[in-house]
DNA sequence: AGACATTAAGCAAACGATTGCGATGAACAC
DNA sequence: GTGTTCATCGCAATCGTTTGCTTAATGTCT
């Protein structure tokens, strides 16, 4: 079943650079297939794809030559008769970003599993460049979009979106009238809250992430309810917006340190955020956990390991990217679907307070 | 000049948003734009792509009528006429992992700068998940493959590509006898090995990565070399493998600082797994910089700003990235290219230290 | 003024698959 | 033995571009 003939890998790579190339390899078409199996392009067509109407044994006939020759369809000339490119095209702010990459990764899987493709630009939040990227994913004639830095409100791309017929979903972020599917931000900045005020914490500041964006607004909000509901609502200058990496956490902490009398824990909308805060924290000359608690959101990888492990929200990064895609796909077939909130989950650690074990504290 | 007889653009869209779907944007064809713009269709490829034999006068109106209409080309059709793609498929370890994805930010870059869209794909560094991620390159007909999971040897799956003509680049790490871009990781291991033995340090361990990995063991190699020159050759015992994550890290290091005499420096290959090793000494009593000293590989953004800054060495990824894709297409294009590495550059921070000031030392 | 370049644009054949429709033959009922 | 019904499969058009070849028109040279 493997073909050797050829060069073999013992060819050692001697000329390495000589040489350009040579061989154009050329990929079998249907019409070969046909040949050698004694029908039509067209039988060889409905028999690969399974459709009804053909005798078993030349389905079977067909299928061995096929891979015999080791045909497979050019995606080209499938897209140009059926209008389909199998392609989605998927915007993020940044793939850099852990928690998109890991967004993305959960909406590829669930791409490929659907024998779908996809195909991820960077827009660095910047809505000149959000267009641009959407004009070449439409180029493309991708057949369906995920957007995963929608804005809270007045996103006049989506509003084009949904204006043409181009199916699309949004992840992580969400936006008013938009199908998105997102984890619950709210509940998940009331989990935080809840912790902190478990742990005593009267007064305490958030880095709220920004403002066009509907998870640091909705975290913030969500925390600032529930702590208000206790009977102690944030003061504003105890929240600021925020960038989301580690440099812009260390800036607004810097200032939410300043503060007299100065809070006695942050919540950080972004686990990387939260890593900026807890440097602004050392800085300070205060010891975290202690001094001051830190609470991030996200829960990546890192957190559990950093030298003090932070606590934060676990939010199920690969599952939204995965129901994200499979939502998009019952869309794109005309099924109707609703927005979907993932829920998030508290992992209590260090950064928090005194020697906790790491891990979560149960819930489900 | 132009007749526009039929429905024309003044149909005001009045019953836009009435209906939730429907209208499936039709994109227009080059048909239609030769027939508002009164040329043949050919005349219209042959004025869009600039090529010569056309009247300026005609290619003007022609080039106006098309972005009147809003027409792009089909990617599909030219796809099947001229058997290019433009696309050019990516294959990465794991796409979370912040230094491939700051490369492939580098790739995808210079890839639409020249008119190509990328598509990237996750390896895991597992063979067969490998193989299947690239036949599903190949049947998406790129035009040409960027491997950034290259093992330094064996590597059958090069060795396939080498023998069809797909043309293609490592990046990241490189392999014996086949074109790649990378930093020059024997000499990043060099300046690392200088900068401890410049602070003294006599016995050091080295948390090393991968054994089929270029970047780990060249680095590693650079390192002990430096050291075996300074009269110290680095014993066995501390030199250990690793993955490249905070965790595996953490491991190893547990280990190193368990042999005794206990080294006073430790090198980790990649920045997260110094971050692991970072709370390993933490974790084991000691003090970063002072007792132990730490140095990682790559200058990921995190590293300048995490509580205890760490020295690690700047590897310029977006540029390799950059090159790497441009090496790429160069060869696709039937020129002779040659192999490339790139500088690494020391930053020393505090991780290695006592308190010297964040930044590099000055160097080129 | 006629032959001949030269320039500009059209014609039509690909590229490789999918799909509505028609043709063929066998099975079957009467 | 004739007519009807299925089950299979072939025919040919089609998707939207690109491109080799022709044709038509204009200019140039002797």
């Amino acid at each position: 079943m493997t073909w050797r003939d050829d060069a073999g890998p013992a060819a050692s790579g001697r000329t390495e650079s000589v040489v350009p190339r040579s061989v154009p390899r050329r990929h079998p078409t249907i019409a070969e297939v046909a040949r050698v199996a004694g029908v039509h392009a067209s039988t060889v067509s409905r028999a690969l794809r399974g459709e009804s109407g053909i005798a078993a044994d030349t389905v079977g006939r067909v299928r061995r030559v096929a891979d015999e020759l080791g045909y497979r369809p050019d995606p080209a000339a499938v897209g140009l008769r059926t209008r389909r490119s199998g392609l989605i095209g998927v915007l993020v702010p940044r793939l850099t970003d852990v928690v998109l990459a890991t967004i993305y990764e959960g909406l590829d899987a669930a791409a490929a599993e659907a024998g779908f493709q996809t195909f991820v630009a960077n827009t660095g939040d910047d809505p000149e460049t959000r267009r641009r990227r959407l004009a070449t994913l439409r180029d493309r004639r991708v057949d369906g979009v995920v957007l995963g830095d929608a804005r809270l409100t007045d996103d006049d791309l989506l509003a084009g979106l949904a204006a043409d017929g181009l199916p699309y979903v949004l992840v992580s972020r969400r936006s008013r009238g938009h199908l998105s599917v997102t984890t619950d931000d709210l509940r998940g900045g009331r989990l935080v809250a809840e912790h902190l005020l478990a742990l005593g914490h009267e007064r305490v500041g958030v880095v709220a992430g920004r403002t066009y964006s509907s998870t640091g607004v909705e975290r913030t909000r969500g925390f600032r309810e529930r702590y208000a509901e206790a009977g102690l609502p944030v003061p504003e200058e105890l929240v600021l917006p925020s960038r989301y990496d580690v440099s812009g956490g260390r800036e607004v902490a810097d200032a939410l340190l300043a503060v007299r009398p100065r809070p006695t824990a942050l919540f950080a909308v972004n686990d990387f955020t939260a890593i900026g805060v807890m440097g602004a924290v050392r800085s300070a000359g205060l010891r975290i956990g202690d001094d001051v608690a830190v609470v991030g959101y996200n829960d990546v990888p890192l957190a559990a390991e950093l030298p003090i492990p932070l606590t934060t929200i676990a939010s199920p990064m690969t599952e939204m990217g995965r129901v994200g895609m499979a939502r998009l796909l019952d869309r794109a077939a005309g099924r109707t679907v609703r927005s979907v909130r993932l829920r998030p989950r508290l992992m209590a650690r260090e950064s928090s307070g005194p020697g906790r074990p790491a891990g979560s504290p149960g819930a489900d």
